[in-house]
Order: C-alpha cells, then structure tokens, then sequence
DNA sequence: AAATAATTGTTATTACAATAACATTGTTTT
DNA sequence: AAAACAATGTTATTGTAATAACAATTATTT
C-alpha cells in the first residue's frame, strides 16, 4: 500500500533523523531533509503525508516523532531475525557490517558448506554447516537470509530456505532465482550496477561540449 | 537516451546470452529470456527494439548478434578503468570478486590511508596511499571509482576524486555524496536494501490469509 | 490584534515505465 | 504454392512515481 520507493526512503529519512536527533535537534523542515538525501522538499512532503503523519506548520516535523512513526512502518512491533549463508569474502564482510550496527533486524546465525568456515564465531556471529540450515532457521525463528554463497548452490540452497519457512532474501549471487509469490526477493547485482555507471560515463564522456 | 532502467536490463540480457553462447546456441525467443529473467516477453522484445536491433520472427534473436549489439551500447569502443578506495572488508571482497570477472572494465587501482594495506597488491590490483590518488588516477585514466571507505572521510575524498577528473561513482558508503552534475553517481545502500526486505516481509507475514 | 511570512498538506499534472494488444512477417507444413 | 502458425515489431493503454501548484495554517512581526 505504501509505494516501494517510498519505503526504501523511509530508511533514508529515519537514518538521517537518528543523527539528527543525536545531536539534540527537535524540528526540521522538509527542505532540510530533501537537500541532505538530493530529494524535493515535496517528494519529502509527500512521503511523510502517505505514513499519516503530519508536522506543524512554520515550525516542521517533530524529530522524535517522525522517527517513532517511520520506525511503527518499517519495524512493527517485534524484531527480526536473519541468516547468512556463505561465509567468504562478501558474506564475512557483511557480518562485520551488521554486527556493528544495531537496528530491529539481527543476523543470528551464519552458514557455510565449507568445514573450515564451520563451527566458529566469526565478528560475533556463530557459523553452521549448511546441513543444519533447517534446524537453526526454524530454532531462531529466522524470516530473512542474505545470499552470498557461490551461484552453484544458490538455487538449491534457496529451495531449501522457502521450505524452512524464509520470507524474504537479499540475493547477492548474479544469478536470478525461483521462489514462490509469497517469498519477496531483492536481488542486488553489482555487475549490473558498475556496468550502468559504465554506461552513463561513457555516455557524459561523449556528450561533452554537445550541451 | 536508453531508459535506465533498459540499461541495467541490458546488462543482465548480456549475462543471460553468454551463457547461451557458450553452450554453442544460436537463437533464443523473447519468452526464453523473459522467463529466466522474471520479465514479460513484452517488456524484452520492447528493449530490443529499443537498441535498434530486429531479430527474426519465427526464428528468435540471434545470441551473437544480439550481444553484440548491447556490448556497444554498455562498452562503447574502448575500456574503462576503475579505482577502489577503502582497502577493508568490503573493498577486498570486490576486488577479489572483479579479479576474476572479465569484462570492459577494468580495476587498476585500490587506495587505502592505513599504511598496513598500501603498497601491496591484494587479489591481483596494486594498492596505494590515499596521497597518490591523483597521481595513479591521472596517469591510468582511470574514470569509475568504487568507494568502499568509512563513511567519516567519504566526502573529502568524492571531491578530490571529481578533481582528478572521476566521472561515475559506486558509492558504497551510506552517506549521500554531493557531486558536480556531470558526475554519475550510483548508491548503494546495504540497510536500505535490508530493511526493505523486513518491512515486505513483515506485511506479508501480517497479511496471511487475509487473500 | 492584524498582517505577514513561511511552511505544511493535498490535489493536479506531468513524466516515466510496464503491460497489453495487435498487425506484420518469416517459417513451416501440407 | 497456399495456408497456417508462431514469433517479432510497434502502437496504445494502463499503472506508478515524481513534480508542480496552491490552498490551509500557524508562528512571527509590527
Ligand atoms: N565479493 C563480491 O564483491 C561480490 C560481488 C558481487 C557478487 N558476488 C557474489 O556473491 C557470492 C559470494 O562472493 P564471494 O566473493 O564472497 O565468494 P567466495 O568464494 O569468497 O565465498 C563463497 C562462499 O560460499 C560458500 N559456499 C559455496 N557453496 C555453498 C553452499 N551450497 N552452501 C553454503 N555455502 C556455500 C563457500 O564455501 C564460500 O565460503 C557469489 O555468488 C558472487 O557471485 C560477490
Ligand atoms: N561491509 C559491508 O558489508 C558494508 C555494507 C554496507 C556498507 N558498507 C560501507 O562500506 C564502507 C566500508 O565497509 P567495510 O566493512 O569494508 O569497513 P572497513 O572498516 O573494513 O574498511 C574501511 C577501509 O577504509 C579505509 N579508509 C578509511 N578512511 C580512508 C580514507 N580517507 N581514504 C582511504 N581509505 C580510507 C580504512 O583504512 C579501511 O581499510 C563503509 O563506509 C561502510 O559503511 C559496508
């Protein structure tokens, strides 16, 4: 009901305010938030009306407030908790990532199907054998996976997740994979994003001077 | 020119029909590319028509053909260079990852500002001190860089990246960069991508049954 | 207390992207 | 050689997202 691209800046938004908010401010105004994230003040505007909140005029948004309201649409009421699997050079890199940051998401466990990435806690998060991917998922309750095992095994692991109950994956193998409608993916393809900012160089490149 | 969104379609078209070429294929149909994708053969025979090229009705597209015509609108005629910043866990996954990925572009460089990391090639790219960055970027023409640093120095170094004549930027940092308009800039935001998965997941989950 | 200025909230418009419909054409079959 | 078929190429339609316009409202100023 609430637009996709609407969501993915909720996230922006409320990063944005929680800093804000670190350093004391109580208001801003949607032209504040619209020039930190390259946004129209009524793109800004528009948003905030589509979540049902509103702000006080001349005077702007509550920070506090809008954090608690963009948190109620992005976070609902219970937390939840993700599964990495494949611990190599991106997977190790993401648990790094997320172990640091905190949020209402927590990656409760790892897996891989190597025995030497197994049974170890790696950046504070302890890692599996595949062979345990059912057990651990339905044990920690687990609703996400992230992907970033080898594309080999990506589809076959994927299988296996949707059967363990996973709703949702962020796919970083380059390979597009099958699931049910129920199941939402994101898949983040980063060959296909270096290409396209190839594209636009190359493109700005040839145009110079035919402005 | 191209919609944006045809572009990065096209890289992943490209993806699909080497694959086919290397198994000695000749042809393909819309629907076979649309199917393994998950697009229409609509939106697919539309973005080749888009690209001026026209297959043969009954017959499919021809795979040679076709990448071909995609590899000189995504490549143009010469290679690219790219650069790294940020020598940490996330820089090292992708340098690793593009090591072995051949394509049009190419990494050349890696910069990092810990001494412990310079001066040394990790998976194959030479990497430097920050000092040097003008210097290397100059004399390889490099025009992509791939931002993988902390976040605390993100914006210094976009400036003086922009100065040594960087034309396209894959900002991996979750700051929003401000550049010159001539600059191609494509974010990514691991948290934004996460979160979007919690929330659909979530609205599926409180959805249940609700059909 | 009235006028002013600045910001919000909402509706209207425009732009962009995806889907659908269908006419066209090359291939195959009989 | 003619007819049927199955795919393409293109135009029309629909849907979604972004932008713009403006009315409503509330702080501030005089
Ligand atoms: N590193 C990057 O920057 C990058 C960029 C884009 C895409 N990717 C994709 O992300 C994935 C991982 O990349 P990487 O560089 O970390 O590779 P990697 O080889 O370093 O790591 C892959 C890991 O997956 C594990 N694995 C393999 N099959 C498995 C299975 N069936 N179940 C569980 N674990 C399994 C391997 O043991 C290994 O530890 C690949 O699909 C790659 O295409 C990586
Ligand atoms: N690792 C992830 O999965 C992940 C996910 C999302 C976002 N990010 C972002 O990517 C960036 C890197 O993440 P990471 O996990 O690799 O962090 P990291 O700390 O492992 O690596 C950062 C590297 O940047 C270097 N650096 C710092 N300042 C620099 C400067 N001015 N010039 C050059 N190099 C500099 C550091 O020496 C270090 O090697 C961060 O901005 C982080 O927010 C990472």
């Amino acid at each position: 009901m609430i637009p996709e691209k609407t969501i993915e800046r909720l996230s922006k938004y409320r990063r944005y305010l929680l800093e804000k908010l670190e350093k004391q401010e109580e208001y801003l105004y949607s032209h504040e938030l619209a020039a930190a994230l390259h946004l129209t003040p009524e793109q800004v505007r528009r948003d905030i009306m589509l979540i049902g909140y509103t702000g006080t005029q001349r005077k702007g948004y509550s920070i506090k407030e809008l954090i608690d309201v963009i948190s109620k649409i992005l976070d609902g009421d219970k937390k939840i908790n993700a599964v990495i699997i494949g611990m190599g050079h991106l997977g190790k890199a993401i648990s790094n990532y997320f172990s640091i940051k905190r949020s209402n998401i927590e990656i409760v466990a790892a897996f891989d199907i190597d025995s030497n990435k197994v049974d170890r806690i790696i950046s504070g998060i302890k890692s599996y054998h595949v062979d345990n991917l059912d057990l651990i998922i339905n044990e920690t309750d687990a609703k996400i996976a992230i992907l970033t095992l080898s594309p080999a095994g990506a589809q076959d692991i994927t299988d296996q997740l949707v059967y363990a109950g996973i709703k949702g994956i962020l796919n970083f193998t380059s390979i597009t994979l099958r699931v049910p409608e129920d199941v939402y993916i994101e898949n983040y393809d980063m060959i296909t994003s270096l290409e396209k900012v190839a594209y636009f160089v190359k493109e700005s490149i040839d145009n110079e001077g035919t402005l």
